[in-house]
DNA sequence: TTCCAGGGGTAGA
DNA sequence: TCTACCCATGGA
């Protein structure tokens, strides 16, 4: 096993912490969220087939020009372990690709900055300290089966839904003979759901009724039939994309918002049972308004307004303004 | 034991 | 477009 580590160039400020652990996704397989470092690990399957482990920490060292073009600045220190030779200019890239779409580097949310600074108050924290990435996973496809297990379940029932998907299904990291339970395995490709038997994939995942939702995605996405991965740069109105993640099965309302926000459009919120209790909680007094009044707290934040409602929840015990 | 979760699909109106 | 009903699973 080999370690090499690579600096990849982030914004200023740029808060680890607040960034990665800004939603549940650091701490689903193949994740793990070690936060008294802090540091996110992940056990990631490269385009090569390779899998590999990397460990992301907040890193002061200047990154080189080749590392994204900043050279002052601070950045995320990225530990590759691998085996066999040194890691190369193809699977170098690759991870800095994955690392950039995990951490939103392309994303401008100046705009939603100056919403904040406008408002003032417990708001202003978010352009002071940089807040405003969530932590999404290297693949549209990662992202969207993910999100289909957060549905109708509780956060627990989502942590053990993916991490059964990541045992049953992903590859794992070599070294290990024999292959063990315990054996640390990558996200499944949507090749490796596909080539299973839908009923034998029900069985080894304990999704309940969304196994078919996820077998059919994932075969969809093998068969080259949906091409889930190109939504990532696709320049179509928000709507044309909401209506292209409600054409999945598996996929409503809630869980299209969801993605909408993954795929970096915070026009739409995603409204569930954490939203409505938030909101009545915040605004109504504990009495639960309908959807249509809910929605209309953050209706002003226009593009802006999933961001609106999550930093409003996490931050719901700041000081008041 | 019952209820329901970071909902969604479907049939029938 | 809206409503009622069903859908697996497991934690509370």
């Amino acid at each position: 096993m080999r370690t090499d580590e690579l600096l990849v160039a982030v914004p200023e400020p740029f808060p680890f912490a607040g960034t990665v652990h800004a939603h549940g996704w650091a701490v689903l397989a193949p994740h793990r969220w070690r936060p008294g470092e802090p540091a996110l690990e992940r056990v990631h399957r490269l385009p090569s087939g390779d899998v590999v482990t990397l460990t992301l920490r907040p890193s002061t060292d200047a990154p080189s020009p080749s590392a994204g073009g900043a050279v002052e600045g601070s950045a995320v220190a990225v530990e590759v372990r691998h085996a066999g030779e040194a890691l190369g200019f193809e699977r170098e890239a690759a991870i800095r690709d994955a690392v950039r779409r995990m951490l939103r580097l392309d994303e401008d949310l100046s705009g939603f900055h100056e919403r904040c600074r406008s408002r003032g108050g417990r708001w202003s924290r978010v352009p002071e300290e940089g807040l405003g990435r969530l932590l999404r996973s290297p693949t549209v496809f990662e992202d969207a089966v993910k999100t289909i297990c957060t549905t109708n379940v509780q956060w627990g029932g989502t942590e053990r839904m993916v991490r059964e998907l990541v045992e049953a299904c992903g590859d794992p990291l070599p070294g290990a003979v024999p292959v063990s339970t315990a054996t640390r395995r990558a996200f499944p490709t949507a090749d490796a759901i596909a080539a299973t038997d839908p009923e034998a994939f029900a069985g080894r995942v304990g999704l309940g009724y969304r196994a078919p939702y996820v077998h059919e995605l994932a075969t969809r996405v093998a068969s080259g039939a949906l091409e889930l991965e190109a939504l990532a740069d696709a320049d179509l109105p928000t709507a044309d994309l909401e209506r292209e993640l409600l054409a999945i099965r598996g996929v409503g309302a809630y869980a299209a918002g969801t993605l909408l926000m993954l795929l970096g459009r915070y026009d739409r919120l995603a409204v569930d049972s954490v939203f409505r209790s938030f909101v009545a909680e915040r605004y109504f007094d504990g009495e639960v308004p309908s959807e249509e009044i809910a929605r209309a707290v953050y209706e002003d934040w226009g593009r802006w307004r999933y961001l609106a409602y999550w930093f409003d929840l996490l931050h719901a015990g700041d000081e008041e303004d």
